[in-house]
DNA sequence: GTGGTCTAGACCACT
DNA sequence: GTGGTCTAGACCACC
């Protein structure tokens, strides 16, 4: 995986995570890959994964079970609860965006539907 | 400004000048500020600046006279191009992401038409 | 190498690599030497050296890959046009040359004839 | 005029005016345009034009008659023979230009009687 | 070791 | 004062 220089690389993996939840990869009461599975394959070193899983556990959407590994919370809600907020996180950000460029909600809507439709967008 | 480090700074200063363009910042025929007042304005270099100008150059929508200095190109088609392209590449790059998030165009859309009214985005 | 105070280093680089692309020198498909290796034997900067190379690339003579250096271009098409460009440059601004002279076409065929044969020139 | 900054201006002076006795804008025995006036219209100092025309007495193409000013000579040959030497300088120069591209006399001899044909030369 | 980018500071031509 | 070029020297990512 490719990493962003200006992140911490923990905040990054634990959005990749995030975004493996979202898209079901990662589904409720699974056991997440062991720490060194994960520092492996991204490429970082363990202690690194290490921090990403024990935030993303304060944020409740990892447990871990003292002797059988993590898992992903089972609280539907709270995955859900993911889902929304990431795609909104997203979603605002590129507004932030596109305001910076004065274009109207309309501009932006049209272009999207176009974008969209004709399937230009790889 | 405050530039990424993933990108070379030269890239993000042309497309911070671009953007200056399509908001009307800087608008056709007129003249754009000296290199050296860009350079301490972007806290840069004025080598860094003068590569990002000559770019912009090559690319059409500066041109620069000996002693006088740069001026936006006054072919109007060629900014009225820029516009729209830089508004297409905006929002490819986020459909792109968000398809890696699996959502589809009815999520995504509606997302955007309530971020939008409730005006929440900032 | 002596460099023309009139015209830009970088440009009369550009056109030395072209005249060893011509000559055979440099083929097809062939490693040009790195950028800090030609900056000594040119004695200029590397900086110098890595425009007119860039430059050369733009125009799509050479390709560069990131670690293993840069090459000629593989399109054998594009390195036969510039043979040919190369040498319709040279006859031209010889022609635009003795035109300021007045001289006929006729005169300086057969002058070049004789210089030809004779093999005075040098 | 535009002068190149590698050969000294008197010397490019002293071509120029070899160029006009060429093409015959001055011609056998006519009266040379005063040291001053030359200047001017050179955009150079009087001193400069001044050494070149002194090269060119001293070379036998201009003698100068106290009171009356400079003179074109009046020995027919030696204009002839200054048409003659030029040309042929302009020619060698231009046959070992193209030796360094290693191009055969018939390549450079087809290509100008195309470039000639054809006018594209300009 | 390779190409690529950046800084700091200089000089030049042109007006 | 303007753009353009150049040098010297540095750092980075990639392999």
């Amino acid at each position: 995986m490719k990493f962003d220089a200006n992140l911490p690389i923990y905040i990054q993996i634990m959005d990749e995570i995030k975004r493996r939840i979202v898209i079901g990869e990662y589904t409720s009461a699974q056991k997440v890959p062991p720490v060194r599975e994960l520092a492996v394959n991204f490429g970082v070193n363990p202690n690194t994964v290490q921090r990403a899983l024990s935030e993303l556990e304060r944020e409740g959407l990892l447990v871990s079970e003292r002797t059988a590994g993590r898992f992903i919370s089972e609280d539907v809600e709270k995955i859900a609860a993911l889902k929304k907020t990431v795609c909104e996180q997203k979603v605002d950000a590129f507004i932030k965006e596109i305001q910076q460029y004065g274009w109207s909600e309309e501009e932006i809507m049209t272009t999207m539907k176009e974008r969209l439709q004709y399937g230009k967008a790889d």
